[in-house]
DNA sequence: TACAATTTGAAAACGTAAATCAATTTCGCG
DNA sequence: CGCGAAATTGATTTACGTTTTCAAATTGTA
């Protein structure tokens, strides 16, 4: 099995305990949306009207309430993650694994979000909690600015 | 004259600067909105309805719109910065000046807003910017957990 | 299988932000 | 000063993403 099927299915593990220890429910539904999601989206920000409409079309049942809803339970068991970028809507991206936690640029001009890692920014995040005796649950961090294709096309 | 006094001038010097640049008009309302926001405001991070209703106590003809619209206003001209920490709605915070930039942790539990800042953090990302070519223009850093307070109360 | 509990989808409700527009205000210019 | 073009105002409407509602359908369990 490869390395991609492994993540996928500790995902599923992840989604289905929560699903046992909440008391809920597994459905059609929520099968549909979490294979498009994690299957199609890895490495995307997604918003939920993209999901749906994408989703719509080999599912023309599925409602647009239950892929908020489903998104909203992927967040709440920690297997998605949810960014807002400033342009009002809500974007939804699968987490690979703790391991890869990472941030994002976002350029103002072509929109494009480009993702970035770093160790030295993450261990003075912990530090700063520490030192103010906040406990770290989550964090978010992102840059503005202009991508070096922007870049280059404005001073040509 | 007071530093507060004399910074307060000079977000003035910028936001008429800005008026004059873009050909816009002095009015009325806006020097009340600016006073009020930088009077009553520094260090805080108001909703666009709460500023509302507390101009309207002493100015009851200035309109919801308007507020917004200011506020835009000083956030394009940069003595003004828009946070959204995830209940939905905008906030606002005066900027003191360049060389107080500082970020936020938000108690996922009270809502409180702690502010911290650190230089360890900004020539991080000033590095990461030009590693990936990105031209920065702006960041955004927030931690979410639980304040020290909210955390005696957990366990108390 | 039966029954309680959850989920679904369509539609309506919600809340913030933005757009509209006629009336008013501002400001450059003679 | 006073004219006139341009910008601003505020009440209202509109837009739009998200959440809620609710009856019908589905699920899991005893």
């Amino acid at each position: 099995m490869t390395p991609v099927a492994i993540r996928k299915m500790e995902r599923r593990k992840t989604f289905n305990d929560y699903i046992a220890k909440k008391r809920l429910k597994s459905t059609k539904q929520r099968d549909i949306i979490f294979d498009e999601f994690f299957s199609n989206y890895m490495g995307k920000h997604v918003t939920v009207e993209e999901l749906y409409e994408d989703i719509k079309k080999r599912h023309p049942f599925i409602g647009f309430a239950t892929v908020y809803r489903t998104l909203k339970l992927f967040m709440e068991c920690g297997i998605a993650s949810e960014r807002n970028f400033g342009d009002g809507k809500a974007r939804y991206e699968p987490i690979r694994s703790e391991r890869e936690h990472h941030h994002h640029m976002i350029c103002n001009e072509c929109g494009k979000i480009y993702e970035f890692a770093n160790n030295q920014v993450e261990s003075c995040l912990n530090q700063i909690a520490k030192l103010n005796e906040f406990q770290l649950t989550t964090h978010k961090l992102e840059i503005y600015g202009l991508c070096s294709d922007c870049r280059a096309a404005k001073t040509a």
